[in-house]
RNA sequence: GCCCCCGUGGCGGAAUUGGUAGACGCGCCAGACUCAAAAUCUGGUUCCUGCAAGGGAGUGUCUGUUCGAGUCAGACCGGGGGCACCA
């Protein structure tokens, strides 16, 4: 028997579904529709393990919902902007067109040998003007309905590269590609409102049941809502004036009895205003802004404040003046800027009175606590308990102590119930020259002008230079400088370009009319939308997720979409490992520059020094445990690839790369063909059809179960993303036909079976299932042919067999008839020899039975 | 610090959701084929004890609920992730 050729068949096979066309959705069909979809990929150059391996579980649900019945849509693209492209120009001096080009060029190719049920005809590019462009308009018109506005925030700036840096680019408070240490700015920067959403973006969270709960999760805890009030403190003395108060939020109203001082925010207006004619508390101002938003800063700066001088009044109950601060720990971007401070029930708030000397009244009393005697130490209480020193809270729960507070603040106009959300507005002015441009002109007479939609796409100069820091837009010679188009006078371009993440918020949308001469056709994404499965990485779990949620939202406000959630279904997958190699100097070894030596010990083969195995490690290229998948799809082809990565590991967790593993995969590729073309030589050119069989002999019934069970098991595991245990019920039905059936109807239950293992293959290693399919003679493409049918009769079993325990524990198995009654069982089971030993001489004081799964004799 | 998830053979992992723990794969061991090797096929493989039949232990640790616990509850230990001066 000849051996499969990998290669040549799934070349053959690639460009017959290409020729036919397999994989071209039409956007309308009798079918009902099913939009999959796998997170577009970064064109760097390569694709990588964790590609192949999210396409792959794409390409799963994919085929398997064509072979359902679904009018399928599975498209591919790129999310072609961002800062690699403009660090390779400015390394390499390459342009970042060029460059991403050719990246996307490289990486399609490398994919194409995939196999993948791709329908690559809706292709796109987020840097092509025929993508921005459009996302140009989506942009015009949020500024038209209030959800894109400008403001002055405060950003990290790295003065040495003249950009704005994202939180996460920060590293110890330095630029991290400067190094220089990061300033705070103000700069005017566009925002999406997406805290408009805030409310809704929650509460949906609760109707997508097909995400994964960690998600949810994550998403609820990064939008944050609390709850509480907002409390007026009236400024003493006359101050700014009569009758001018300051507004803090809080979520503990119930220990306002508590309050010993009120803070401001360094940047709170107030602040800001009162160090007009203080210079030390300009200069107090000054360092907190310094301060920076690192983590480390953040843990290690100890909590100060200036003290204005200032005083403000308690809102409630006896007349009480506190002193007003101002202090570097309270947030201006969160609540109103401004905080009371309760410190026997906070533990910022309790720090910061320790070092001013301020005192710490507690009102909630901890239960078993007496009031009369209960203080603070050096911990806060920030429990709940009964309110003690708080005039008419005095003897209420906290619970109780807050709605009533509320209730007080808001009868005597002192403040309201509130809620407060951690979310704030997404900045998407990004001060580089790789992204879309934002479309919008300055004009000295009009201000902020829209460019004319009929002007869009607003398109990057080819020619910028990258060889000086800061934004190549703003230095180009002449791009920026434009006619406005109101009064015609000069004026200049908006020189920032948007947020990557805008990219990625809508491209899924795009999908659906790739080409369309709007933004996109209203009945193509009424159609395809939502997306049925969305599958990818983890680390989006928060960002692109809930910016494409709003952008969802923003685009029904629109009218475009009639929609709030883009992804109905979503799938997280895990990562792709490794074992990393280390020498003896902690340098990280490639693996193919690691050698066993005959005593088991590992050394370097360059330079034989002493290697040790480390941990598993996301592979990555710092680590060296990269394995690059092209080689190998190369040398074992695609199907034993996608089948490795989809054995063993649930989709969810790591997966632990090996080579042992993918050789594994390949023996079964081989072994598979070899079974299936060894049926085929001894059914000869007989095709008995198993509905014409009117007897099955035992051994082809057992087959026949295992056949449907198998079908039934598949089915189910591929719904629910169980991949692996798909793969281990091949291997099972693989392991039932090396022993072939005999007697009447064991050709047909042979048959059926092999067709059926093929049928159930092909989701998984679809060349190989379309080889063998055209080797049992069909002249139909498997990829269009119907998923297999279990047959309900065939799952059911008359026989069970149930485990018979002596005191729980096991003894003996019983075969016994499906739903046999209670009482054959349970003598049954008392005739077992085995049981009677383990009974003994004990007396066996109650039998449970649990139909058709198991006896318990319970002997006392 | 707060929130969440996970601990099962040498390894990746199954276990119908409270009912025969270890499916399936990798690795390893033995056998068959071969002059030999590779490939392939067959069998074995949780641990302890025993020639065997068998017996005992066993799902991170400890306690509990139950006729019965990998699964439920409580405490602890270990690993991973998210958020982090959010009032």
């Amino acid at each position: 028997m000849e051996r499969y050729n990998a290669a040549v068949a799934e070349a053959r096979w690639q460009e017959i579904w290409d020729e036919q066309k397999v994989f071209e959705a039409p956007d309308d069909s009798d079918k009902p529709k099913y939009y999959v979809l796998e997170m577009f990929p970064y064109p760097s150059g390569r694709a990588h393990m964790g590609h192949v391996r999210n396409y792959t579980l794409g390409d799963v649900v994919a085929r398997y919902r064509m072979a359902r019945g679904y009018n399928v849509l599975h498209p591919m693209g790129w999310d072609a902007f961002g800062m690699p492209a403009e660090n390779a120009a400015i390394e390499s001096g390459v342009h970042p067109a060029i460059w991403t080009r050719q990246n996307i060029d490289h990486m399609r190719a490398q994919f194409k040998p995939l196999g993948l049920s791709v329908d690559w005809g809706r292709e796109l590019a987020t840097c092509d003007p025929e993508y921005y462009g459009k996302e140009q308009a989506i942009f015009l018109e949020l500024l038209e309905i209030g959800l894109a506005y400008r403001k002055e925030a405060w950003v990290n700036w790295d003065p040495v590269d003249h950009t704005v840096l994202a939180n996460e680019q920060v590293i110890d408070g330095k630029g991290w590609r400067s190094g220089a240490p990061v300033e705070r700015r103000k700069l005017t920067h566009w925002f999406f409102r997406i805290t408009e959403f805030a409310a809704d973006l929650l509460d949906a969270l609760k109707g997508l049941d097909r995400w994964p709960e960690k998600v949810r999760l994550m998403q609820a805890n990064w939008i944050g809502r609390s709850e509480g009030a907002r409390v007026f403190f009236p400024l003493e003395g006359g101050v700014g004036g009569e009758g001018r108060k300051i507004e803090v939020f809080t979520t503990r109203p119930d220990t306002l009895f508590g309050a010993s001082f009120c803070a401001l925010a360094a940047d709170h207006p107030l602040s800001l205003e009162l160090a007009g004619n203080d210079p030390d508390l300009a200069e107090f101002i000054e360092e907190c802004r310094k301060l920076g938003n690192t983590a480390e800063a953040i843990e290690t700066a100890e909590k100060r404040g200036y003290d204005t001088g200032l005083t403000v009044a308690r809102p409630v109950g006896e007349p009480v003046s506190l002193p007003l601060y101002v202090a570097n720990f309270v947030l201006m971007d969160y609540g109103t800027g401004a905080i009371f401070g309760c410190p026997a029930h906070d533990q910022r708030d309790l720090d910061f009175a320790r070092k001013y000397d301020l005192p710490v009244p507690p009102v909630v009393i901890p239960p078993g606590e007496d009031a009369a005697d209960f203080s603070i130490g050096d911990e806060a209480y920030t429990g709940e308990g009964l309110l003690a020193n708080s005039d008419f809270l005095d003897g209420l729960s906290s619970a109780e102590a807050i709605t009533r507070v509320i209730a007080h603040l808001e009868e005597n106009d002192l403040g309201k119930g509130a809620i407060t959300y951690r979310l704030r507005d997404w900045g998407v002015s990004r001060q580089r020259y790789w992204g879309a441009p934002v479309p919008i002109i300055h004009c000295d007479k009009c201000g902020v002008v829209p460019v004319p939609k009929d002007q869009l796409p607003v398109t990057l100069p080819e020619d910028a230079t990258f060889d000086k820091p800061g934004n190549p837009l703003d230095h180009h010679p002449t791009w920026k400088h434009v006619d406005c188009p109101k009064c015609g006078g000069k004026a200049t371009r908006d020189t920032d370009t948007l947020d990557t993440f805008v990219d990625s918020s809508w491209y899924f949308m795009r999908y659906c009319s790739p080409r369309d001469e709007g933004i996109l056709d209203k009945k193509a994404a009424a159609y395809w939308l939502p997306v049925d499965q969305y599958i990818g990485g983890v680390e989006h779990a928060i960002l692109h997720l809930l910016y494409s949620r709003f952008f969802t939202r923003a685009l029904r406000k629109l009218g475009y979409v009639d929609l709030d959630e883009p992804f109905e279904g979503l799938f997280t997958q895990g990562m792709v490992t490794h074992v990393t190699y280390k020498d003896e100097d902690g340098a990280w070894v490639f693996p193919e520059n690691v050698e066993k030596k005959p005593d088991g010990s590992l050394v370097r083969v360059d330079n034989g020094k002493t290697v040790s195995k480390g941990r598993l490690e996301a592979m990555s290229k710092s680590k060296k445990n990269v394995v690059d998948p092209t080689p190998i799809v190369e040398q074992y082809g695609a199907d034993a690839v996608r089948w490795f990565i989809l054995s063993d590991s649930p989709p969810e967790r790591d997966l632990l790369w090996s080579e042992s593993g993918i050789e594994g995969a390949w023996r079964f590729t081989h072994r598979l063909w070899r079974l299936v073309l060894e049926n085929i030589e001894l059914l000869g050119d007989s095709r008995p059809e198993i509905a014409k069989a009117s007897e099955f002999s035992a051994s082809a019934t057992a087959l026949r179960q295992l056949t449907h069970r198998t079908i039934d098991g598949i089915t189910g595991d591929i719904e629910a993303f169980h991949i692996n245990k798909a793969v281990a019920r091949i291997y099972e039905l693989a392991n039932a036909l090396g022993s072939r059936p005999d007697g009447p109807g064991a050709e047909a239950a042979l048959l059926e079976a092999t067709e059926c293992i093929v049928r159930l293959t092909a989701p998984m290693m679809p060349h190989l299932a379309e080889e063998l399919w055209a080797a049992l003679g069909h002249k139909t493409l498997l990829v269009q042919e119907p998923w297999p049918v279990a047959d309900p009769a065939l799952l059911a079993r008359d026989v069970v067999t149930m485990a018979v325990q002596v005191a729980g524990k096991l003894r003996d198995t019983i075969e016994v008839e499906l739903d046999a009654d209670r009482e054959a069982v349970e003598s049954l089971a008392l005739a077992s020899y085995k049981v009677q030993k383990a009974i003994g001489d004990g007396v066996v004081r109650k039998v449970i039975v649990v139909p058709n799964r198991i006896v318990n004799i319970v002997v006392g």
